[in-house]
DNA sequence: ATTTGCTTGTTGTTCAACAAATAACTAGGT
DNA sequence: ACCTAGTTATTTGTTGAACAACAAGCAAAT
């Protein structure tokens, strides 16, 4: 019905607007946070980097804590996917542990909003807020997946039996938070070869021994 | 010569003057940011608990830059020593591991200096300081420490000897930093048990298999 | 009497929050 | 297809709070 002759310059419906705005502001905020941490973020710049005015987010958020809220839901659906990318069902324990690991690491080196999401939480350590409660519980999911994964291993009879379960979870989900934390601070570091003997390390350490 | 009678209400020399308020200005300055965030940290709330007025700390340490500086470098000489409590040379590398861990988780959950300096850490992390040189360069330091042990392990048959060394230090690293990080998340958090399963664990993928 | 330690007054900056104005869409009537 | 009134999205103006930094004065030591 509406002529879309003469590449019209824009003509969106309220809704895809607003759609858009959000998530561009997110996007923008994600990697203002990634790039320069948290108080880079400002309205400010936030709004300009996405092609906005500064007074937007607090409108479509309400405030800073409401923008901060919205972005780590959007981070955490994102890594999520990143994360179940790799179809762990159809691999043994063990392999889905190293798989888990292995594409952590990869994202963690490529992926700004993956970063972002590190970096927020290290906000969070630094500031006492109330995103600590987020943040502890998406660990503690983490490690139950983790530990589910080894004692699936066990139970295949591919992880050491000795292996405390929930022990082992542990180590793996503060190795990955450990050296996400160094690699924040010193973004000069080369994951690959910490990658890869960690994965070599690991099957070394948690791997029934053959025979 | 000065009559140290009459419970004399306070006669003391500059340079005491100087440095008690210096010390107790760095002391209140760790304890506000171990215990609500680096964001208390104001120099309003620090001349508070140490006792003196907003603006000493200014003069002391010339900016809030430099504050943080000298309150870092006494937090790690604070921390250095509780490290070193125990004698690690006495121990195989093995265990001398096992007690650096030990050590260090221990004094993690009791120790608030302790706490401050990490809390500071992941505000390098959230906010690119040029701290992050420092904390970068702590951290190799204490990996290459653990390198040398694992290394003396397996010298003397302790550990694995197909253990990766600086693989291994690096997730002895990470795990340490990973656990604080998740301490000061939820701080409710017990680590006594991840201790002990820690150590266990740890003991267990590391050790050479007997006979 | 003078240096050194410490405090109080003040300034300027940064930024989130709110409010009022403008621009872009929607729907109903013609 | 227009035009219009109403609604929703977006911008710009402004306020107030928080805080580090500097300076000038007061207090305590030598």
């Amino acid at each position: 019905m509406t002529s879309a002759l003469k590449a019209s310059p824009a003509r969106r419906t309220q809704s895809d607007r607003r759609q858009q705005s959000e998530s561009e502001l997110l996007r923008a905020a994600a990697e203002l946070i990634a790039e320069q941490g948290t108080a880079a973020a400002t309205f400010e710049a936030i709004g300009a980097r996405a092609g906005y005015s500064r007074g937007l987010a607090t409108q479509r958020f309400g405030s800073k804590q409401g923008l901060i809220e919205a972005l780590i839901a959007r981070l955490q659906v994102r890594i999520e996917g990143l994360l179940d990318a790799r179809p762990l069902d159809e691999l043994d324990g063990l392999e889905a542990i190293l798989a888990f690991v292995d594409v952590f690491l990869r994202n963690l080196s490529q992926d700004q909003e993956m970063r972002a999401y590190f970096v927020l939480m290290a906000g969070a350590v630094a500031e006492v807020s109330e995103l600590r409660g987020p943040f502890a519980q998406a660990h503690k999911t983490v490690e139950l997946r983790l530990e589910a994964l080894v004692l699936r291993g066990q139970a295949e009879g591919v992880v050491r039996a000795g292996l405390n379960a929930d022990a082992a979870a542990l180590m793996v989900g503060s190795l990955l938070l450990g050296l996400s934390t160094q690699l924040l601070i010193d973004p000069g570091m080369d994951l690959e070869p910490i990658r890869e003997t960690s994965l070599t390390t690991l099957r070394a350490s948690f791997g029934a021994s053959p025979k």
